[in-house]
DNA sequence: GCCAACGTTGGC
DNA sequence: GCCAACGTTGGC
């Protein structure tokens, strides 16, 4: 299977990109998604080895800061399990695992954020799901060209 | 902080 | 199975 790309929405203020090279390793669990969508694509569809662009959401303006690693498949998120946990799931069982994550490592920062109103005006990014109305999905699919051009943009 | 868009829940 | 009510996301 070649590799593949995504984009990964998280609020900075929640888990930055400075945050995921903080970690130990530079790896994250990437937990918490509680989206059936999404969850099917980390279930289904990430792999280990897939490019990950990493995306700021909630501020102003929004933007890709960085590029990620998949390095490990899909498995069960296990805050669905964790009664204290704020992602807790009561209707998930070990069994049954309802919500699903990936793990990520820190790559590059772009040497300058690619900030939504340029992915707006950007040859080449016209059918990014980021851009579609009322695209909310924290894990999104991105093609190789797209990718590319992100990069490149980002002074890469 | 506001609010439009979207997703989920639950009564019927 | 419909759909109103509610909750969340995320750009602005």
């Amino acid at each position: 299977m070649a590799r593949r790309y995504w984009l990964l929405k998280s609020e900075p203020d929640l888990f930055s990109f400075d945050d995921l090279k903080a970690e130990p390793g530079r790896t994250a669990h990437w937990d918490g998604v509680r989206n059936y969508q999404a969850r099917n694509l980390l279930r289904d569809e990430v792999k280990k080895g897939d490019g990950v662009l990493f995306y700021h959401s909630r501020i102003s303006p929004p933007a890709v800061v960085g590029t990620a690693t998949v390095v490990r498949d899909g498995y069960p998120d296990h805050t669905q399990f964790d009664p204290g946990a704020k992602y807790f799931d009561e209707k998930a069982s070990a069994e049954k695992p309802r919500w699903y994550m990936v793990d990520i490592k820190y790559g590059k920062p772009l040497k300058v954020a690619v900030e939504l109103p340029t992915m707006r005006e950007a040859p080449g990014l016209e059918e990014m799901v980021l851009l579609r109305k009322g695209s909310r999905l924290s894990v999104q699919p991105v093609t190789a060209s797209e990718w590319e051009t992100i990069l490149h943009l980002g002074g890469l």
